[in-house]
DNA sequence: GTCATCCATACTGCATACAGTATGGAGCGA
DNA sequence: TCGCTCCATACTGTATGCAGTATGGATGAC
């Protein structure tokens, strides 16, 4: 211990350390885990659109009550993964044409509005953070890995502009519209990759240079891309 | 019976009324009659922000168990009304003022949205709706009706035009969006009432013209004002 | 007096139990 | 053969039970 650390802080383990530098593996809820299993399963279409996912049945299959996945398939229900039908129960839902562009339309309204906050607000430090994502989402999408990784890789890249654009009710409605819209996007994310990365590598500059207008149309058209790609595909 | 009755449809009940023609009064599940009571209950101040809702203390003010209480409450985490602490439940939420601009700026930004598309699909239709719940807003605020009764229809108005505008991912969003706000406003919205409708009678007017942009900026404007009269009481 | 520790309390989170209802097919009549 | 009715089944919606944990005050050490 040295001179200043006894006249800043109080001898101890809490003046060397703070809240959250030695995080505890307590893991979440199980209506967490269960919420994000689910989705998982349906994003990777191993519940098929329309399918009836019985309490008891995904309770059995994760080995837990049917309480946790009632209170999970509710969350999904908000998110727009599943439908509850009154007295029914769940189903997986079954995404529109329409449904998608609206989404997309969505995304792009308050991403491209994030977007031109991060412009502003950024600093030197955000701009490191965004070249980190970027490199490492460039690298991977070059090398081909595998879509789960990428879509994780993607969304990073998009949170952390959220981020910087400092709007925490814009980051929240985005968490939900992103996982939506990769859902829609799942199955040809790889595809889509290596040009979404060189359009990010565009956002980037703009961002950093400041230059709010430019940094706003780039993340418009870069959405608006996505979902052509979408419609382009037939999905 | 007419001839034509039994040539368009089977003979009995199924030929002369269709689904949803009788409703019964089958009310809306626990859950859902819960969510809303402690949502008003917020709303209208009865209880305070950072106070504690333990799903006991409910569930006997409201005479039904812990469990729909349970669902209701994480459903208004979703819509921001509540925090939900790990292992200590559920608080009501205290909104910051940061907060709250955030809310209305990304309000701003759907619903402007929303009205410039309604102005460009909107029929004749959706125009005497606008003016009917426009007549029955401006006299309601005119005669200083209470302010749940202003709130409803203030709603009301805001939930038509996105209607028209017919993005129903937007809409969505914007429903609980506009509880938030409506929280937010609930202490002045009676206040608010008079100036608000006559710049609902201009949007409405730019809408039925299909001025697009007009029409996106009033209604950019309008929610601003609400905003900058939030910010000037200092809530 | 100050600080750490211990413990009673209250409440959550999850599991289980029970009652009510939507549904699809068997059975029956026309 | 067609259509209606009735019923067995499965599953939801709600209630209750139980174990674990966060918390704040009491207690004791320094």
């Amino acid at each position: 211990m040295t001179a200043s650390d006894s006249l800043d802080a109080p001898a101890g383990i809490a003046g060397q350390l703070s809240r959250g530098d030695v995080p505890l593996m307590r893991r979440a809820s199980l209506r967490e885990q269960v919420r994000q299993a689910v989705e998982e399963l349906i994003v990777f279409g191993k519940l098929a659109p329309g399918e009836h996912l019985a309490e008891e049945s995904i309770a059995e299959l994760l080995g837990v009550s049917r309480q946790p996945v009632r209170e999970a398939l509710q969350s999904l229900s908000v998110a727009g993964f599943v439908d509850l039908r009154a007295g029914r129960g769940a189903f997986v839902h079954e995404p529109t044409a329409r449904e998608a562009r609206e989404v997309f339309h969505v995304r792009a309204l308050l991403e491209s509005d994030s977007c031109r906050l991060a412009a502003q607000n950024v600093d030197d430090d955000g701009v490191r953070r965004l070249e980190d994502i970027y490199a490492e989402g460039h690298a991977a999408s070059q090398r081909g890995e595998d879509p789960r990784r990428l879509l994780e890789l993607n969304r990073a890249f998009h949170r952390a502009i959220t981020e910087i654009g400092a709007n925490r009710v814009s980051l929240a409605l985005l968490a939900d519209l992103e996982r939506r819209a990769g859902w829609y996007l799942a199955t040809i994310i790889a595809n889509r990759a290596p040009s979404s990365w060189a359009e990010h590598r565009a956002i980037l500059d703009a961002v950093a240079a400041h230059d709010t207008d430019l940094a706003g149309n780039l993340m418009l058209n870069h959405i608006d891309h996505s979902r052509d790609l979408l419609e382009f595909t037939g999905q």
